[in-house]
DNA sequence: ATGAAAGCGCTAACAC
DNA sequence: GTGTTAGCGCTTTCAT
């Protein structure tokens, strides 16, 4: 059995012509309801299912899209690439997954990739922007490339509200001195969440001598851990921290206890995605909620009707966040 | 811009036919080394890229190979995907990445879809076992499929080993009646980890009345956790306790502290997976860590020795696997 | 060493 | 409402 059985023999079977069947099978009418019916039975007798590869060369438009992460391995990606797989297979598209290591080379090479195989479209968290080539749609989720100019599809979360309400929590709970822990080199999203930080910051009246801010390389676990000691036996003190991230969280909620401080006692503690190290780190780390699944929902309406050639309504969607409050900012017992 | 150049453009370019471009773009010689360095000149020059759609029609075979798992969101399936996803990449291959969710239909709507597409090899983690059907490769991960029968290429890690290297450093540093939490009607492995436990328990000459057992419907953290409070509630007294899976660790260590014991004074504890998870509940769950490198190693090399129609010299591979120590299983102070 | 020609399985004019 | 026909861009005999 090397190869099924074909459109053609199918035709046969059902004693109608091949073009027949393709309209039956694309509903593109012109059929009566009784040939439908015998077309239809003599398929799913036969159990057929077209080859893909002909109706792609043909039409040269296949029913798969490419998505780019950074690393598959980061549960917010996860998340975002199930919720995408998901609702893309229920609209009858499978999911060709590829992830860069934030590599831009390895990024260029997938995009090469997916376009040979002429990939219905492209949804990518990058670094890079490709101008619409070949009529692919590209779609850039979760985080802005570098060059961003405003005239590409962008969905993204709202990571300045994110940082916002993660540090108006901390000052809510009774923090009077507080810190941040990002890493502004890393990305668009990053600095987003530091200008949230610093709006919170603002409202209160506080200045650039009531907090701090802890630089870190990258978003790794143990370099924010490090980052926290340095910034501790260099003698900074803090009694709130908001993270980027949560793996930053969680690398800083390690480097606060091997310091001896204690959290939410001495210092509270935020972080950012809501990943499922937020809520074992502890009692649970309070977190900032992205609304994936609306990102998805963003993201599948407008590949569709970029594929019907009806542009979209907005270029740039910014989804809305919430926090997930946990122990690490439970208010302080009065001391 | 619609459509990029094809072969017979890039022939004519070069002054040859279409042949004598394929010949040199596939490498199946009869041609001269002055022809190659021409066309390879054009080809760069004109950045084609041969379409795949057309290739795969042509060769009824694709670059491109599914992996199925249930649920990516999970960071065992997470490792799997990118570190296969990473070697096939560098075969030459990309990745149509499929998530089950547990569920069979959607299971088989996936098998079907890729076949559809001329998927070159299928790697799963699922509960079918799909008979080699038109010639594509199946090769089977992680988890044996219901009804497994030992002719098909599976490849997974020790777990039995895993359950027993877990239990044996619980006894190791000073257990005295352990317990396991596991969720034996998920899968195969949660049964083989089980197996593990027992045969520990046995080399120590324990009997029935020396252990105990609680068991999970899921391996969901919640559920974990309410089964460990239940079972102590129900008076089951244990000071060691073996989990087949770091989100049930986590839901245990959860469980364990709302009932006010503490890890390790009271029970040590250990997870599966190593999952990150695994590194910061508490100051660290000792798990079990499998050999993902390994299993996609032996995965690829086995795809890639069945497209050469070479059998494989095994069916089954058991992959083993190491013990990460952390502090769950700090031998307790003396008391 | 190279080219001509056929055809993979499908779709989309175009005819009737 | 249905069939005929002509390719989509490649690979692969078969000639030469």
């Amino acid at each position: 059995m090397l190869n099924s059985i074909n459109m053609k023999e199918i035709a046969m079977l059902a004693g109608v012509s091949a073009s027949t069947v393709s309209r039956v099978l694309n509903k593109n009418g012109r059929y009566s309801a009784e040939t439908e019916a015998r077309v239809l039975e003599i398929i799913r007798k036969y159990d057929y299912t077209p080859n893909m590869s002909a109706k792609g060369l043909r039409t040269s438009r296949n029913s798969f899209v490419g998505i780019i992460v950074p690393d598959i391995t980061n549960s917010h990606f996860a998340s975002l690439v199930l919720e995408l797989e998901k609702a893309m297979f229920e609209e009858g598209y499978s999911c060709m997954i590829c992830n860069t290591n934030e590599n831009a080379l390895l990024e260029d090479r997938h995009v090469k990739a997916l376009m040979a195989q002429n990939a219905r479209g492209i949804f990518i968290t990058g670094t890079h922007i490709y101008e619409k080539t070949k009529n692919i749609p590209f779609i850039y989720l979760d985080r802005r490339p570098r060059g961003y100019h405003g005239n590409i599809f962008m969905i993204e979360s709202d990571n300045t509200m994110g940082g916002y309400l993660a540090t108006k929590e901390l000052l809510d709970m009774g923090c009077k001195h507080p810190a941040i822990l990002s890493a502004p080199n890393v990305d668009y999203n990053q600095r987003a969440r530091f200008e949230g930080f610093k709006k919170a910051i603002r409202e209160r009246g506080m200045t650039r001598g009531d907090y701090d801010i802890i630089d870190a390389e990258d978003t790794l676990m143990s370099t924010s851990e490090k980052a926290v000691m340095d910034a501790i036996s260099d003698g900074v003190r803090f009694d709130g921290l908001m993270c980027t991230t949560d793996t930053m969280s969680a690398g800083a909620n390690v480097g606060l206890r091997k310091c001896g401080i204690s959290v939410p006692d001495d210092v509270l503690l935020t972080g950012y995605d809501d990943s499922p190290i937020a809520e074992v780190v502890g009692s649970g780390i309070t977190s900032v909620r992205q609304n994936l699944s609306a990102m998805v929902n963003t993201a599948v309406s407008i590949f569709l009707s970029m594929l019907e050639e009806k542009a979209p309504e907005q270029m740039l969607y910014s989804i809305p966040v919430t926090l997930v409050k946990r122990d690490s900012t439970q208010k302080r017992s009065m001391k």
